[in-house]
DNA sequence: ATTAAATATCGAATTTTATCGATATTTATG
DNA sequence: CATAAATATCGATAAAATTCGATATTTAAT
């Protein structure tokens, strides 16, 4: 675990705000279409349309969360479901908590 | 307060350093020349040579801090002190723990 | 008043990040 | 197998961050 890394894929309104919205999907995302629920997480083009950036710059921004272990994905079928990964974030909570 | 603001600024190794030093200045720095103690913090000059990079740098660097709130400074003479803001950090540490 | 020391600010070069549209890849479906 | 849908990757451009050396500012000492 990256302490600075972890901040920088926070040092940004959008990805910090979808940290935010994972915590609870219910709450702030549409349901899937397929009638999925977010057990294992939200697709990629729901939270493209909650932001409402380009489908590539969410795609990358929920690549770098994963990148420093914020969230966690499992690929079903055509779909990539992204979800807080809520032990590293608790690590990386900590570890700040001790550190800083 | 703005979080990502805050997060920004500790995005740096250096930076981050910096505000683990100033946890314990008598651990990481040496005296200072005129026989000051750290009770107000740091001087510029002392954390400069601690990491080894340029003056204007470490001067707009301290000044990042200094914007988000992280660091407090004190003009005596000549030198400005820098020292940790704990109230700010505590405060940090803990919205961070409950939105994120 | 000059000079010297500490710090801050400026201007510039380089690197990194942000962000998009276009394209590639993967998987499901007719 | 051809097509469509979802996602990932690529290439490009603009914006921001990093970092320096040079210069300006402030204060202390002569």
């Amino acid at each position: 675990m990256n302490l600075v890394e972890i901040n920088k894929a926070l040092a940004n309104d959008t990805r910090m705000d979808i940290m935010c919205w994972l915590r609870d999907p219910e709450k702030h995302f549409r349901k899937h279409k397929d009638g999925k629920g977010f057990e294992d997480g939200v697709c990629v083009n729901v939270i493209k349309e909650k932001t409402g950036m380009s489908q590539s710059t969410i795609s990358h921004y929920l690549s770098s969360l994963q990148r420093v272990g914020l969230v966690q994905t499992v690929r079903v079928g055509k779909w990539t479901y992204y979800q807080r990964n809520d032990d590293m974030i608790r690590k990386f909570l900590s570890e700040l908590q001790l550190i800083l």
